[in-house]
DNA sequence: ATCCTCCCCTAC
DNA sequence: TAAGGTAGGGGAGGAT
């Protein structure tokens, strides 16, 4: 791609080369900025600028751009980026913060990453305070009254001041007019214009308004949460319909991953993962921990021991002394340290909360114990569908296996929860609560009976993301040889720090550990042992706020008593199946020989357990770690009732997973598709509010013969293996997509896409076929009639058929598609068609193992690709009206590119910022010609098209008479 | 034997 | 109400 950009630099501009964009301003604009990054791919570290000087923001929460792109303009441009809220932080950069939230970070100012991104556009330090997320009047007036006044209309009108602070002023008042949003009667209502004033550079408030109103459009049947203040009634009338608070609305995925603990746990894992081998590649070889360490233990006097430093250890109880005889024997093998924070949500929750100290708590969404029954539940027949699937499978597996069974009991969670009692699940609780026998995952009507005096707390995601940081920098500054098992736990080889500052194992643990609760406010448990199960299992026995060296003389006792489940790898299952061969500790399973292990659990397994049973453990750290497979789930809140719901679902999961993957710089090979289906007989009304029930797991894959991250491409392929399975939409209660056999790119490291090259990255290979439709609408005039979807891919491609030989395509464009096809052929040959344009106009597909020529139907192309749009809608509408005002008649491509660009914002929904990009455009071509209103025409034809597709429904935009 | 697909299981 | 994700390992059974 950069070889590609560089070439483009220098044949010019004036060539339509389909990067011209949106005229020459874009095309001057874009090469410079292209400029600036591929200088800067050359060279990270190299400033560009220094606008940001004196600045350091902090990210919070999710933001567009992302903390990753925010914080690399930070570093090019002079600023300072931090991963977690310092002293030294200026600025929180925020898109959108729960008002507790807010209170919190009390006198920082908290701004929109717009901010950042105009500041780097305008070439110099823009004045936060436009960008203020919130003003001091967090809840101001105009705020509430505004909502007053269109509820009380039953109206829903968008405001004209949403047009970002740096724009200059010519909106005028028509635009109240057009953008009006009817919500059930024709009128539209105008607010007044002193009231948007007020609010003029109050973006986040507004526009945080406007997406909600925007949302209650029936066009876009969604239900966003009201964050409105108690009193204003709108949110009423959302609640209207409960029911359909499920993956058919276009934020519930947002939403929904915003919400998952689960998510949270598994991105999380990933990121610093992903950052030890960051911080592996940056190191400079300098381990400052080591002389806190060595400089500790000079200052720690005569006496070796431990008790030597009072202040520094006297937090942690007994546990820290138990085997202090362990420090003085000298290691001559590897020691392997696992450190892991103890109960870690519980304890991030509590570093504010003294109030609750030596309370039993829990994290949970729970606000009490309350379940609403709904009608047609029933926990008991879900409870007893369970256990005897669960039953049917062990017989199956154990068939053809020798060996005397016991029938084990099996607890379900389901067991000790009554029809109207909480279902939501405990994430973390602390071993007060542990004391009276709750347990994390469970759920919460369960937890409270137990341990009556249970107090619960919030997520606070952006709090365990901090404090992660906070405990992988300080371990980084001691060593690199770490392999990051999640946010709050690690493996880390000590050998060398213990070596280096000659200390022991404990003295090390004693020092870390008050560093950490130092620094984070939460405590630690750190294990050691001459492997990482040794030390993960001396975890295990210091936890909580322990530490303790399982040494090799004492191994072979101590996995004696270890029990079975205790076990890494041994989890429900395994653990049942051991128990129903009377094995229940290590002790029982060393009396089994390998090969009978072997014969009864597997190969592998049966080694596994063999080895883990002495405390063996050959696996070395894996401190490098590359994915293998990139992947995004959800199997909460999937109701579909048309097959059309659940492919633009697919959809969103195809653009979630390539997000993914091009942050994870990886392409994948193979597809897989992964669904949970209602199984036979399993109630449609689930026990647990939109979960997914008792359910059937299927899942199908498909390689590719190129390896993609084309949104379309799997889009197509994973819809194309869920039609072949050809399940009734209203059964499925999970989708999911797995890109496997993963290529990793190998310079893109440095060549970092930006906001703008990713945008342009799509232009580049995707402009075909918006291209096409818009040769449809504007040469054969098609009546304003929704077409099917079928029907609209044969016209599309064989539209595109005839623009391949329009003069005014690009030469680069040609050459793309040129590209595009014979990666096309390459995908026929591995047996896979879905992709080709074959497939797509509805032929039968030629030599196609899997698909039957009657089942492959025409799969909607909703080209462009779902990329989340990566141009703030600032810039865009910089674009547009640069765009607009610097030609006198639009040209095709451009005309081609912002279609593009407005279906994209489409398909990720985001109809806001549509809606706002139509206003503006209609306001700049009221006085201008007629090709320009055609143009204007066109675009308005094709995003209809694509509203369609998504939502079955158009989007009403201002209409010239 | 070895590979592939479709599971299931485990861990956080 | 509730937010049941995600990566990796491995087994069964069929294809080669």
């Amino acid at each position: 791609m950069i070889k590609k950009k560089s070439k483009r630099e220098r044949r010019g501009e004036d060539e339509d080369n389909g990067f011209a964009m949106w005229g020459g301003y874009m095309a001057a604009k874009i090469s410079k900025l292209e400029e600036q990054f591929t200088v800067q791919a050359g060279k990270e570290t190299e400033h560009e600028s220094n606008i940001f000087q004196g600045i350091a923001i902090y990210v919070n929460g999710y933001t567009v751009p992302g903390a990753d792109e925010l914080k690399r303009i930070m570093i090019l441009h002079g600023g300072v980026f931090h991963h977690y809220e310092t002293r030294k932080t200026t600025h929180i950069i925020a898109s959108n913060l729960p008002d507790t939230k807010v209170k919190q970070l009390k006198t920082l100012n908290v701004v929109k990453p717009a901010w950042i991104v105009d500041s780097v556009t305008a070439g110099t330090l823009l004045d936060f305070r436009k960008y203020l997320l919130y003003s001091n009047h967090t809840k101001s007036q105009p705020r509430l009254n505004f909502q007053q006044e269109i509820s009380s209309k039953k109206t829903i009108k968008e405001d004209s001041e949403l047009l970002p602070c740096d724009q200059d002023s010519e909106s005028n008042s028509l635009d109240n007019e057009t953008k009006c949003k009817e919500v059930d009667t024709n009128t539209c209502l105008r607010s007044e214009n002193e009231q948007q004033h007020t609010n003029h550079c109050r973006n986040g408030v507004v526009e945080t308004g406007l997406r909600e109103l925007v949302k209650s459009c029936p066009d876009s049947p969604s239900l966003v949460k009201s964050k409105q203040s108690p009193g204003s009634s709108p949110s009423k009338a959302r609640t209207a319909n409960p029911s359909r608070r499920t993956a058919v609305e276009p934020q519930f995925l947002s939403e929904f991953y915003g919400n998952s603990r689960l998510h949270h746990l598994s991105t999380m894992g990933a990121m610093f993962k992903e950052y030890v081998a960051k911080l592996r590649e940056d190191s400079q070889g300098d381990f400052p921990g080591i002389k806190r360490l060595m400089e500790w233990k000079k200052n720690s006097g005569i006496r070796q021991d431990l008790g030597a430093d009072e202040d520094l250890i006297d937090d942690f109880d007994d546990e820290t002394f138990m085997n202090e005889r362990n420090k003085k024997v000298p290691c001559p093998t590897k020691t392997i340290m696992h450190i892991d924070m103890d109960c870690f949500f519980v304890s991030v929750g509590l570093r504010n909360r003294p109030d609750l100290h030596g309370c039993p708590v829990a994290v949970t969404h729970a606000k009490g114990n309350a379940s609403r029954v709904r009608e047609g539940t029933n926990r008991q027949y879900e409870r007893e569908f369970y256990r005897q699937r669960f039953q049917t499978r062990l017989k199956q597996r154990q068939s053809g296996r020798s060996g005397e069974n016991e029938e084990v009991e099996r607890k379900s969670r389901l067991d000790d929860v009554d029809e109207n009692e909480s279902l939501s699940e405990i994430a973390s609780c602390n071993y007060e609560a542990r004391k009276a026998g709750v347990k994390n995952g469970m759920f919460f009507g369960t937890a409270i009976k137990l341990c009556p005096g249970l107090k619960t707390i919030p997520y606070d995601f952006e709090g365990y993301k901090e404090v992660s940081y906070k405990l992988y920098d300080i371990l980084a500054s001691y060593t690199l040889e770490i392999e990051a098992v999640s946010c709050d736990e690690m493996y880390v080889n000590c050998s060398e720090i213990l070596k280096k500052a000659n200390v022991t194992s404990l003295e090390f643990a004693s020092f870390l550990r008050a560093e950490l609760k130092e620094a984070t406010g939460c405590t630690a448990s750190a294990g050691f042992g001459s492997n990482p199960l040794q030390a993960r299992l001396a975890t295990k026995k210091a936890k909580p706020n322990g530490q303790f060296h399982l040494l090799p003389t004492d191994v072979e006792m101590f996995m004696h008593n270890i029990k079975v489940e205790d076990l890494p790898g041994v989890g429900h299952s395994l653990a049942y199946r051991l128990h129903a061969e009377g094995i229940t500790d290590c002790r029982d399973l060393q009396r089994l020989s390998l090969a009978s292990l072997q014969r009864k659990f597997g190969n592998k397994t049966g080694e596994t357990l063999h080895q883990h049973a002495r405390g063996e453990d050959q696996r070395a750290l894996d401190v490098c770690h590359q994915r293998k497979s990139v992947s995004a789930e959800v199997n909460y809140g999937i109701r579909f009732t048309t097959q059309r719901e659940a492919e633009a679902f697919v959809q969103q999961l195809a653009q979630e997973v390539v997000s993914r993957m091009k942050q994870a710089r990886v392409r994948g090979r193979q597809v897989t598709l992964k669904l949970m289906i209602r199984a036979k007989d399993a109630p449609v009304e689930t026990a647990k509010f939109m979960g997914h029930g008792a359910c059937d797991n299927i899942s199908r894959s498909v390689s590719l013969g190129t390896p993609t991250d084309d949104p379309d491409i799997i889009y197509r392929e994973a819809v194309a293996l869920e039609r072949q399975l050809k399940i009734s939409p209203s059964d499925l209660r999970g989708v999911g997509i797995q890109m496997n056999r993963l290529v990793h790119s190998a310079t893109s490291g440095s060549a970092k896409s930006t906001v703008l090259t990713k945008f342009l990255g799509l232009k580049k290979t995707k402009g075909e076929n918006s291209e096409a439709r818009i040769e449809s609408d504007g040469g054969k005039r098609v009546g304003t009639e929704i077409r099917r979807e079928t029907g609209l891919i044969g016209e599309v491609k064989m539209e595109k058929k005839r623009s391949a030989v329009n003069d005014k395509m690009c030469q680069e464009r040609k050459l793309v598609e040129q590209e595009t096809e014979s990666k096309i052929k390459s995908f026929s040959k591995a047996g896979r068609t879905a992709a080709s344009c074959d497939h797509v106009v509805g032929s039968p597909v030629a030599g196609k193992p899997k698909l039957t020529s009657e089942e492959s139907n025409p799969i909607p192309i909703l080209t462009p690709p779902v990329e989340v749009p990566m141009m703030t809608l600032s810039q865009a509408r910089k674009l547009v009206r640069a765009w607009v005002t610097s030609e006198v008649n639009p040209q095709t491509c451009d005309v081609v590119m912002f279609t593009n660009y407005i279906q994209r914002l489409v398909l990720a929904r985001h109809l806001e910022d549509v809606d706002i990009l139509f206003s503006l455009l209609h306001r700049l071509l009221i006085n201008k010609g007629r090709p320009w209103k055609a143009a204007y025409g066109t675009i308005v034809k094709n995003t209809q098209t694509i509203m369609q597709t998504v939502y079955g429904a158009n989007l009403k935009v201002p209409e010239f008479d």
